[in-house]
DNA sequence: TATAATTTTCAAAAATTTCTGAAAATTTAA
DNA sequence: TTAAATTTTCAGAAATTTTTGAAAATTATA
């Protein structure tokens, strides 16, 4: 299975910058090579493909199934399993935010409201849970917000992404409203 | 220089998690470091208080220098440098992300549209140049949507996040007061 | 069942990243 | 200037992560 130039360069762009988004090279070549082709593909394939070996491959893609970003396919009368993405692009996105949030906002939550249960003891230790309790709240802010983003239809997303910078006109909007009722 | 029990577990926390963040463990646990003290700290307090090689601290603050993270203080009749947080928490989660757009967002939104401005050739191509452009758009659009709330007062941030699960009632709202006009 | 096909595991090897500390470079003040 | 203080650099060492590939485990078919 030779890849054309252009799956060449966005499975090996996506290997460079995997990293940064929580898994490793062959791990963001391997879902990318999947993004990309249009038909499932099984293991052998894969490693073919991307030249890494048959166990890596298998270490990968359990990594993948694990983030719920693919799943696998049976093909009638083929022993192999095949590999697929788990939705569309936008679904994914949706999927590794929420992913994130568990494996890393999560317990960095937990942990500040465990610190922050203590009475601190001396100005140091004020000026610590002062910063720790101001992080905690834009953590949880910023949670709740990708949830209620999550809860909304793509066409409610996408209406309003559309609204821009126009957000604080509507917020204006909402407040001489409210002030009304 | 002593770290209470709390600070420590703060310390240590992030230098765990910030190789998710796009730093390593020392730079992540310098930055916590400042974030918890009330007062700057010189390179070698650092490098005691952490355990860490005089030579890390340097290459830390640099890195933190290039997020434009911390800033230098100068003490009047001290020789050295004194480095604290640039800002409060949320204007660091802010940079943050500005710079993650940059590191990381921009290339890729600039590797999609080289690969889009090609025709494809198969059926196979249609398919690849299709994920690539959802993938584009959706960055994109991320991408506008974070310069817009930066542009946003904190106060107006906190109406928006504040306005949660109600935010569809208020796009509503806005398609209602659109169409009289 | 037995056996062939396939997947998973994991110890060791390879690759990569991080860290150290001494030397070089730079900055400050006398 | 000069010299002391401070910071930066970077080659090599240490630590960590990733990868391989052969053996073990699992699964599917005859």
């Amino acid at each position: 299975m030779k890849l054309s130039q252009k799956a060449e360069a966005f499975v090996s762009h996506f290997g460079k910058m995997s990293s940064r988004w929580g898994f490793n090279r062959t791990v963001g070549q391997i879902l990318a090579l999947l993004v990309v082709r249009s038909t499932s593909l099984n293991a052998d394939e894969i490693s073919q493909t991307l030249h890494i070996s048959r166990g890596n491959v298998s270490m990968g893609l359990k990594e993948l199934q694990s983030w719920r970003l693919i799943r696998i396919e049976r093909i009638h009368g083929d022993r192999k399993d095949y590999f697929t993405t788990a939705g569309s692009i936008s679904d994914m996105a949706r999927t590794v935010f929420e992913e994130r949030r568990k494996r890393e906002i999560d317990p960095t939550l937990s942990l500040l409201r465990d610190q922050l249960l203590d009475t601190p003891v001396n100005e140091e230790e004020e000026h610590a849970q002062q910063q720790m309790a101001e992080l905690h709240d834009l953590l949880e802010l910023l949670t709740q917000w990708g949830g209620h983003l999550n809860n909304l239809s793509a066409e409610q997303l996408q209406g309003l992404m559309k609204l821009g910078a126009g957000v604080s006109k509507v917020l204006e909007l909402k407040d001489k409203v409210a002030g009304k009722n």
